[in-house]
DNA sequence: TAGTCCATGTAAGATGTTACATGATTCA
DNA sequence: TGAATCATGTAACATCTTACATGGACTA
């Protein structure tokens, strides 16, 4: 029977890691731990159990290394449903929800665009994004300037960064959007 | 018995919101989907449990409010266990662990800082956030120079737009001290 | 009377945190 | 021999998500 539960911001980086080559769960605590996914937690209470699930769902499968010396290691590979259960989560379009809730699953997302997905996604996500962030942040704005007075300076400094902060990645995905347009010769 | 266990960032948000005035858990609900704070969840299966929590745990006090025509409201308010909670959460020191993994809670910190914590806290806050970010940025431009050619493109640009936000926050925190020192003639 | 808003709640289920446990190998 | 590193795992616990349930009052 299949499984109907969607996988989680962890799983689909665990996806995408081993996708790129086949890992041990020792070796995706690593890269948890030495490289900026370092916001990923490398517990081996959040990783195991979830390679274990993934297992079940039949998206990765992990097999024994042989080698002498040290500990057993398991390896693990995405299977076909894997890959295509990624491929699906990455062509979703870009929802206000993702951008006000879950920007940084929206970035994960991103980081493996040109690896996995199909040509042209990458620009497709960026317009969408660029779409939702031109959407929301005139609405922060907005109840900013409505609520200024009501605020405490403090409230109104914290709305302000988070606004920057949209601003910014703003800017980013415009500047993300010219190197593709460059590159791969897109056009909208 | 003592429950020993940190509440949730949700948890701090109902407290700040509460601390502020009495509210419904409707009113909550309510704050969070129509104000900046849509960022946390205004499902029900969220907020009544969690209020019902920090009841147990003597944070909040609920009584029911009487009146004519429709269904009764509990309205909440903070006990003095509750502030004392608070306030112990506000002053934490900044670490590097809340910036990479939970910047989402600490401008929440600081966004009721000059409410309910002490005098200088808001200027300490900032401090703490300073160094921590001009100590992570160049760690994540460091990777980003030491791994560029080995990254995919869309990982590089993903990382690009990481540090970026960073950039953007700490561009914010100097403003922000600014705005302190000046209102408040605070010397470091 | 049907729909909407006010208002509070529970149930099932999955995921994540912290802490503990274990065992092999290498190196000082 | 003790410490560090490689390597995998489980148990207890709390929290969150989604979906469902209920019921009063107002209004078109």
């Amino acid at each position: 029977m299949i499984k109907r539960n969607p996988n989680s911001t962890l799983a689909f980086a665990l996806l995408g890691l081993i996708w790129q080559e086949p890992r041990s769960g020792y070796d995706l605590r690593k890269f948890f731990s030495s490289t900026p996914m370092i916001s990923f937690s490398d517990s081996p209470g959040a990783i195991y159990p979830a390679l274990h699930r993934l297992e079940l769902r039949g998206l990765v499968r992990g097999h024994v290394e042989e080698r002498s010396g040290l500990r057993r290691r398991r390896i693990f590979q995405l299977t076909a449903r894997g890959r295509a259960e990624f491929k699906r989560w990455q062509k979703q379009p870009v929802k206000r929800h993702d951008v006000v809730r879950n920007l940084d699953a929206l970035m994960l997302r991103f980081a493996f665009m040109d690896q996995f997905a199909e040509k042209g996604a990458a620009f497709r996500f960026l317009k969408g994004l660029h779409k939702e962030l031109a959407a929301y942040i005139p609405s922060l704005r907005e109840y900013l300037i409505s609520n200024r007075d009501y605020m405490p300076q403090a409230g109104r400094l914290a709305l302000e960064s988070g606004i920057q902060g949209y601003e910014a990645q703003l800017r980013w995905t415009k500047a993300a959007m010219a190197t593709y347009g460059k590159t791969k010769g897109e056009r909208r």
